[in-house]
DNA sequence: GAGTGGTCTAGACCACTTC
DNA sequence: AAGTGGTCTAGACCACTCC
C-alpha cells in the first residue's frame, strides 16, 4: 500500500486564513460592519501581522473588504454593476451619459496615444478629464484625447477653461458621425492622481478601459477610463448585466 | 517666507523603486531578459527584500514582469489582445471559436449560479470545462453551466465522458436560437485549480468574464471565464482592438 | 546541491482619522 | 492622545527548477 498523499501540497497560511475569514464574513458579519483591528486579528489566529495582511489584501482585491487608514477594515457591499458600452454609437458627452466633465486642456499626448490616434506627433490634441459616480461613490476617472481635427468648430471663445471648456469640446464632438468603436479592458494600478480622485492609495488595482471612437475612417477620440477594481463590475451588452456576486468562480459540487 | 512645502507627501520607497525599475526596464532590458535575483536587487537599491518584492509585485500586476519560482524574474512581453464578444450571436462551440473543450460533467451548481440561470435548485445542469490558448500560451479557463433544458437532444450515448461529452453538449447547443447575451468583467483571484491550469500561483489576479446567453426568453447557458490578468488585454468590438501598450495611463505633458 | 522566488516572523516607525 | 492601517526591516525557512 502506497503512502496516501495527504497534504503533499500544504496550502500557505495566508491562503487558509483567507478562506476562514471569507466564511466568517458570510456567516457572522453584515455589510458595513467593522472587523477587529489587524493586530488583534493576527493574535487571534496566531500568525504574524504581515501574514494576516496578506489574507486581507486578497479579500480586498476580491471586493469583500474595504480598508481605510486611520479608520479600520469594514465589510464591503457587493460590487456595483457599471454599464460600459451600452448606447453603442454615441459620442462621449451625448445626452444622458454617465460622465461628468471636470476639466480640459490642450496637450501633447504620450507617444503611445499618438500612435493609437494615428495623428502626427506635432498635431494639437485636446484632453478632457471626466469623472463618473455610481451609487453616490466615485467609481471612475477618464481622460479623453481629442485631436483638433475632430472638433474643427471649436474656438477660444467656446472654450474658456475648466469644465466649461470640457463641455465645449464634447459639444463639438456631437457634430461628427460616429462610425464605430473599439474597446479593450485590462488590469492596471492607479497612478497617484487617479488614486486621489478615486479615494484609493496609489497602486491600487484598477480596470483600465481604453476606447477608440472612429469617424471619417480615423480615430476621432481616444478614451482611457480608470475604474476602481475593488468596487466595480463592468457590464456590457443590452440588458442590466449578469448578477452573480461574491464568488462567481465557486466550484460546482 | 513660508517653508516651501517640499516632500510634504514623501512617496513610499517601494513606489519610487517601482518607478526606477520601470524606467530601467524600458531602457536597459529587452523582452525575455532575466533580471538579477531579488536578494541582489534589494542589496543594490539598499532596501529590504520585502520592500523590493512590493515593487516587483506591482510591476508583475501591470504585466511588465514575469516571475517564476525556482527560475527567476524576466521581462514580460506586451500583453496579448484577446478578443471577447466578437462574433456576437454565436453559441459557445460554434465553428471557429477560440476555445477547446476539455471535460464535462453533470453537477449541482452553486446557489449564485442557480439564481442567474433562473432554474429550479433541483434542475439538472451540465458543466463544460474549456480552455483557451493564445500565442502558444494558456490564457484562460472557462466553466459553462448548461441547464438540461437547453440541450434536450443530449443522450447518454452522445455523451460518454471527458472531452467527447463536452463536444456533445456544445453540439446540441447549436440547435437553439441565440437571442442575446449579457456580459460582465470583474477582477478576481485565481482559485487553486484555475491557477494550476493557467500556470500561476493560487490567488494571482485574474479577469473574470461572466456571460449569460439568452434563448427562449431564459438563460440558456452561463459562462464563467477566467483570464490571466497579467498577460491579457480583453478586446471588445468589431476591429482588432486598441493598441496602447505599457502605460495607457501615462500623463500628457 | 545550488539558486531562485514564495512564505513567515517579530518587531519598529509612520500617516492618517477620530475623539 | 489614542487607535487604525501602511511601510519597512533583517532575518529564517520552504518549494521549486535546473544542473
Amino acid at each position: 500500500m502506497g503512502t496516501t498523499q495527504l497534504e503533499s501540497v500544504p496550502e500557505p497560511k495566508y491562503w487558509h486564513l483567507k478562506t476562514v475569514l471569507s466564511e466568517a464574513l458570510d456567516s457572522e458579519f453584515s455589510v458595513g460592519e467593522i472587523l477587529p483591528n489587524e493586530r488583534d486579528l493576527a493574535a487571534r489566529f496566531g500568525v504574524a501581522r504581515a501574514t494576516l495582511r496578506q489574507a486581507l489584501e486578497q479579500l480586498e482585491l476580491e471586493g469583500r473588504l474595504q480598508r481605510r487608514r486611520g479608520v479600520g477594515t469594514t465589510v464591503a457591499p457587493p460590487r456595483v454593476g457599471v454599464a460600459v458600452g451600452t448606447r453603442q454609437h454615441a459620442w462621449p458627452g451625448a445626452a444622458g451619459d454617465a460622465w461628468q466633465p471636470v476639466d480640459s486642456a490642450q496637450a501633447v499626448p504620450p507617444a503611445a496615444v499618438v500612435a493609437a490616434l494615428e495623428t502626427g506627433a506635432d498635431e494639437a490634441v485636446h484632453t478632457v478629464r471626466r469623472s463618473r459616480m455610481s451609487h453616490g461613490q466615485q467609481v471612475a476617472t477618464e481622460l479623453l484625447y481629442v485631436p483638433a481635427a475632430s472638433v474643427p468648430g471649436l474656438t477660444a471663445i467656446d472654450a474658456p477653461s475648466g469644465a466649461a471648456r470640457a463641455r465645449a469640446v464634447l459639444r463639438e464632438l456631437q457634430h461628427l458621425l460616429l462610425e464605430g468603436e473599439d474597446r479593450a479592458v485590462e488590469l492596471g494600478s492607479a497612478r497617484a492622481d487617479d488614486a486621489r480622485a478615486l479615494d484609493r492609495l496609489p497602486g491600487s488595482p484598477v480596470l483600465v478601459v481604453t476606447t477608440r471612437f472612429l469617424a471619417q475612417g480615423r480615430t476621432a477620440v481616444l478614451s482611457v477610463a480608470t475604474y476602481r477594481a475593488d468596487t466595480c463590475r463592468l457590464t456590457f451588452g443590452d440588458s442590466a448585466g449578469v448578477e452573480i456576486h461574491h464568488d462567481p468562480q465557486q466550484r460546482a459540487s
